[in-house]
DNA sequence: CTATAAATGTTATGTTATAACATATCAATA
DNA sequence: TATTGATATGTTATAACATAACATTTATAG
């Protein structure tokens, strides 16, 4: 798991997703406006999950975006190639820290410090799952709500 | 996979069911209360999950509850008591059809012909991949959405 | 340059969910 | 069996999330 949990050099994570969806978009054809540029930096400040209206507000702060279907088409257009995930429990997004892999994430929502985790391992072990039942699947969503690491040891040292 | 895309015997399925969460609500200590009980009934009628509002119509045309919140109440208790489950893809409801097992399920929902099948042997291996990251997971969520096998049958023999 | 596709701007509304508080019912026990 | 505390229901109001539909603008390929 790359621990976005635990203490990190975030400005670095932020760049480097960045750089990866630029590269990807220039690869792919695929045109990184503004607006959805700076959707993907408002989910890059930090790894909680934002709603489609708090990324709005920001957005409108910029003066970039002030109508709900903004927000909405810049977020599908992340989600759709990937550069952020949906978080269904939580009707929110984040950006995907692994921009250059195709993946079905899991992701790790702690309830304690409200950040939320992506791994990659998930996608064929949902696929062996649907094996069984002859399911084919489309796309595969793996969330759980628990507590990380470090929000426990911290909790233990009271 | 207790198949439910496939043809089965359902007046089983909704009596069975119902029987169980009867017997587990007497062992337990829990009201099923007339709006919850009829809740129950509404969402076994099918393997289509049920949104709020629809249940809420379906209480409402039985004189049983006609506000928001009554259906909602209804419909968390059920989920609560694992009598029920809640699909965070759909924003919808489908009955438990294992109502015994203490179980997270893993939701199958068919796109062609939206019904929504339940599978146990999810747990423990989410609890797996949890523990690659020290997350300790109160809640897991699995979803897939795509075909099941009928479907598929049926499409092919066009 | 122009045609076409893609993206953005805008209005309006649909859909899902809950906070907050009042009232009623149940179930244990004084 | 009256009291009481807990649970459930009734009600109002509104919060939170999301999209349909259509107009306008901008980018890009021919």
């Amino acid at each position: 798991m790359q621990n976005v949990f635990a203490p990190h050099d975030h400005a670095n994570c932020t760049h480097s997703a960045l750089t990866t969806v630029e590269r990807a978009c220039a690869e792919r054809g695929l045109r990184l406006t503004p607006i959805r540029k700076r959707t993907l930096e408002i989910l890059l400040e930090g790894h909680h999950a934002l709603g489609a209206y708090d990324v709005l507000q920001k957005l409108s702060d910029d003066g970039l975006a002030d109508k709900p279907p903004m927000a909405y088409r810049a977020l599908n257009f992340l989600v759709e190639h990937g550069f952020a995930h949906r978080v269904e429990r939580l009707n929110a997004y984040i950006a995907c820290t692994h921009p250059d892999a195709d993946h079905t994430p899991a992701l790790w929502i702690c309830l304690d410090c409200h950040k939320v985790a992506e791994t990659v391992q998930a996608a064929e072990l949902g696929q062996r799952l649907g094996q069984e039942g002859g399911f084919s699947i489309n796309t595969l969503t793996i969330e759980a709500e628990g507590s990380c690491q470090q929000c426990r040891d911290e909790s233990s040292n009271d």
